[in-house]
DNA sequence: TTCATAATAGAGCGATCTATCCATTCATAG
DNA sequence: CTATGAATGGATAGATCGCTCTATTATGAA
């Protein structure tokens, strides 16, 4: 009956958290939620609020980590494994009643400028996410450069996909965005860049540096 | 002195809602930052806070959209103008010590489950956004279907940008998603796909619903 | 059994929240 | 000038915030 208590506490925060954000959640609310004793929320988590979404947001991260392995695996190739990943997440999200999407997006943006040690974690998750499909990439044939880069821009393309479907209360913009970025990845992975844009694009991001600093 | 204060009200409720969200901002914090009288506030959105918001929303769809046009009518093409829109933002963003991204992302996330009327708002501005950008797109030669469908690609693509950018702290995020959607834009525009691929989409998109219905 | 510790249960603190209310001041129209 | 409504300046209500504190109960080792 013990350990069970924080973790409890634990699911039902990541619940509140992802889909009210930090402020908007208050603690009696989560020990509501938990079906938890008011004192035990602050007997295991005794850094209090910050801390308890700062391990929300790491336990997140480890399963949307495990995520991706058990979209990727069965796929194919990576075109189909993104499309996948994209329309799995259009249907957690309408099951969900468009309340379920990015687990630590609304405590990303709420504590970026307010928040340092949960910036820093929701930093790392990120980053993390983008190591693990950087490393498929590269699996499949991509560069160690445009794997990082690539992962990143299919990251941050869902995550503002995500932005915008629960904004409209449709799934849409998932599924649209998801086929650009499996588009996008097949492109990528079938027709190795020639040398000669790979280089205009070296001076154009030179030329920048030297007008900005 | 009088309509001032509504103004001073309502740009410094923009500059707080953007950084913080909403839940985390007070009508107090508000108050203080807008040098107004707190019994003002209620005076002139006798809406309250989330009466406030809502014009905070629909306020920063128009500069937004203003904001498109200046940027993309002196470009010589779309793939440069959604370059110098991306690295516009990563500039401001970063001058703004990674406070200044989309002015109502972070209202969109926090609102999206929790208070149906700035949802809808939201909503209308991300809309009235891709309406800006694909009415652009048609003029540059995409069909009415591919622009609406690429300009929600981008717009979902900057926004997840932002989020990267402001937990990592660094414009890097923003200025390779802006090569993306650059260069994708570029594809668009410039190689109408062969009528056989787009049959593969359509049959595709079919095949999509008769799984899903 | 005995005893220490883990966990539960919740009262309550000071601060802050949104919002209301009212008295006062100001600008302006007649 | 007076009269009127807009705008200001705050006190305050009523609720809730994160968190601390103490008391009590449950658990497991010696």
């Amino acid at each position: 009956m013990a350990a069970e208590t924080r973790t409890r506490i634990l699911a039902a925060s990541e619940v509140l958290f992802r889909r009210q954000g930090y402020a908007a959640v208050g603690m009696k609310q989560i020990v509501s939620k938990a079906n938890a004793p008011f004192g035990s929320i602050y007997h295991f988590f005794p850094g209090g609020k910050q801390q308890l979404c700062a391990e929300v947001v790491f336990a997140a991260g480890r399963v949307y980590g495990e995520l991706i392995t058990t979209i990727f695996d069965p796929a194919d190739d990576m075109p189909t494994g993104f499309r996948n990943f994209f329309s799995g997440a259009a249907m957690v999200l309408e099951a969900s009643g468009y309340q379920d999407a990015c687990p630590i997006a609304v405590i990303a943006l709420e504590a970026a400028s307010t928040n340092e040690p949960i910036r820093q974690a929701t930093h790392q998750v990120f980053n993390s996410w983008v190591d693990l499909l950087s490393k498929r990439l590269v699996q499949a044939g991509a560069t160690q450069t445009q794997a990082t880069d690539f992962a990143q821009f299919a990251l941050a393309t869902l995550e503002g996909a995500f932005m915008l479907a629960r904004a409209a209360r449709s799934t849409q913009p998932i599924r649209s965005c998801g086929e650009f970025v499996a588009d996008a990845a097949g492109r990528l992975l079938s027709l190795p860049v020639p040398d000669i844009v790979d280089a205009d694009r070296i001076d154009a991001a030179h030329s920048h540096k030297e007008k900005s600093g």
